[in-house]
DNA sequence: TTGACACATAAGCGATTGCTTATATAAAGT
DNA sequence: ACTTTATATAAGCAATCGCTTATGTGTCAA
């Protein structure tokens, strides 16, 4: 049962699952790269198969997790398919790093580096 | 750097081995709240358990992926581990999706909402 | 030293991922 | 009507994920 997190506000649940699909949909860098194609324009999927050395069916795949997170949009044209990149929907995931801004734009970061116990797990 | 070009130097598939940790890290909807509730401040393990409704030792996995990307940084201090965030690793996100903002800070999203056929992968 | 805490790691398990090959569907070309 | 092209879907499989319980390891307290 996957989660074991709390089900408690109906349309919270909606828009936040909305959101794990698209933090997940991104999280695989083949995804991230067809993404990164579509920001330069619209694609078939041939198109989308050729810079990649996977199957086709294996960037359909891709294509069917980008497409029910909302990221692209398909159009039918003869017998290709054409993608085009939704990315207003990455916003959500922009919203989250921005809360992270500060750490890389104050100058703080010369705080780090010091105490980098990292144990461990630095080997593995 | 982590542009999509070719498989070729070594150098490029260590950072785009981090970026790939990294983006895994978050996609975790756990690994985000314990990066969220680390903005606030520094935190224990206990900590980290308690707003959660998963094991301690689901925690101490999570803060590991963590770690191994190089998302937070443990400070031993008594018995405890005190985990600090580094924020400054998300910039590999941020700079992804940066790269998208003209979808949400331009005016073009009118041009959305026409020709909306997602076909057959909407029920699924 | 013994025990209680704070935490990490190990082992095991079902669910999910990302790929493959095989097959279905639909449009175009002949 | 056949064939080719473009794409999706299905089925199967090894690898990984996220969780659990069980057990280790280090620290403080008595």
């Amino acid at each position: 049962m996957t989660r074991a997190g709390s089900t408690r506000t109906p349309l919270g649940d909606v828009s936040r699952e909305h959101a794990r699909r698209i933090f997940l949909a991104v999280s695989d860098p083949t995804r991230r790269g067809i993404l990164d194609l579509l920001l330069v324009s619209e694609s078939s999927v041939s198109d989308l198969v050729r810079p990649f050395r996977i199957s086709q069916p294996a960037i359909s795949q891709h294509l069917r997790i980008l497409r029910q997170a909302g990221l692209v949009r398909v159009r039918r044209q003869g017998r290709e398919r054409r993608y085009r990149l939704r990315g207003e929907q990455l916003r959500a995931v922009y919203d989250w790093v921005a809360h992270y801004e500060r750490f890389w734009t104050e100058k703080l970061q010369a705080l780090g580096a010091y105490l980098d116990e990292d144990v461990a797990g630095a080997a593995e």
